[in-house]
DNA sequence: CCTCAGTTATTCCAATTTGAACGAAATGGA
DNA sequence: TCCATTTCGTTCAAATTGGAATAACTGAGG
């Protein structure tokens, strides 16, 4: 088991780890700019996708944080004006979270210098006929990893 | 500026950052069974390839990470046994940091699953065709990504 | 020898993030 | 209805991270 890998597989994984966290640093910097990190963006843009709000529990699972961390980040980010917290309607436990117009404001003001960027480091980097199958096979590998249970080996473990 | 990305656009770059975040949490699980964090794990990897040692500053610059988070990591890793710290012999500044026994055997350890996981969630699935120019666009992104000045656009800055 | 700028590693502090524990509320079965 | 189980959001403690400040050291010139 577990044969060692050849170059092009090794220097494969390097570079997907390494483009990753490259491009998650780049959008970071960029993003600073509008004082906003990579997650307060999200959360902002989710948001603007979703004029009805969302609740925590929901939006907790599409940023795939831990509640307690969404908790922190919209506290951080209500107190700054950009969001409101609202009681459910129909479960007296649930929170709703909507974008206040600052933090549309915000995340409008940060979007095209966001995608100017992806463009400019990524989309521009790659020819285009290979976006296409870039995508597809990196949309497998997340398939692929999404359906793990984060590597917990039940089975045959050699614990 | 900026135009707009269209779906397959769009749809690329977020599966780039997703599949290189859940390599990274994939990857960080596996590891936990072995009770290292990705960057330890790094950190010892590297080491066991520099046989000789490093300097802190060396270190730090290959792993991409602050001086005092390296610091923080060593402490830890020493700490459990698995590298030693050593005062320079030409440069009373600086500190040489060697794996010792107890890191050597544990990122040996470590190894066989770490290949096994990334095998199986990213190289088995990905044609063995695709492998190649996966890798050379990824560098490609990878070496854009480094050349920037992380995304500082001293131009018009409206700051 | 002394001074001054530059470098190195560390310490200190603020910001994040997660998991565990918790109180409140919903849900299902007897 | 009553009680056990779940779910929800928050609070808390612990770990990690980077940046600023700091102490020690190097090298070049006086």
């Amino acid at each position: 088991m577990a044969r060692m890998l050849d170059d092009d597989e090794l220097r494969a994984y390097i570079a997907l780890v390494a483009a990753g966290d490259l491009m998650q640093r780049s959008v970071a910097a960029q993003l600073s700019e509008h004082e906003l990190s990579t997650l307060q963006f999200s959360i902002l843009a989710t948001l603007l996708a979703h004029p009805d709000g969302l609740r925590m529990r929901d939006l907790a699972e599409r940023m795939v944080i831990s509640r307690s961390g969404l908790t922190y980040q919209i506290t951080q980010l209500e107190i700054r004006g950009f969001v409101v917290r609202t009681a459910s309607t129909d479960d007296d436990r649930g929170v709703e979270v909507q974008l206040a117009e600052p933090g549309r404001e915000r995340v409008r003001a940060a979007f095209p210098g966001h995608l100017e960027l992806v463009r400019g480091v990524f989309l521009d980097v790659v020819e285009p006929g290979q976006i296409a199958p870039l995508r597809a096979t990196l949309e497998q590998v997340v398939d692929k990893l999404r359906a793990r249970p984060l590597a917990k080996r039940s089975v045959g473990g050699s614990d």
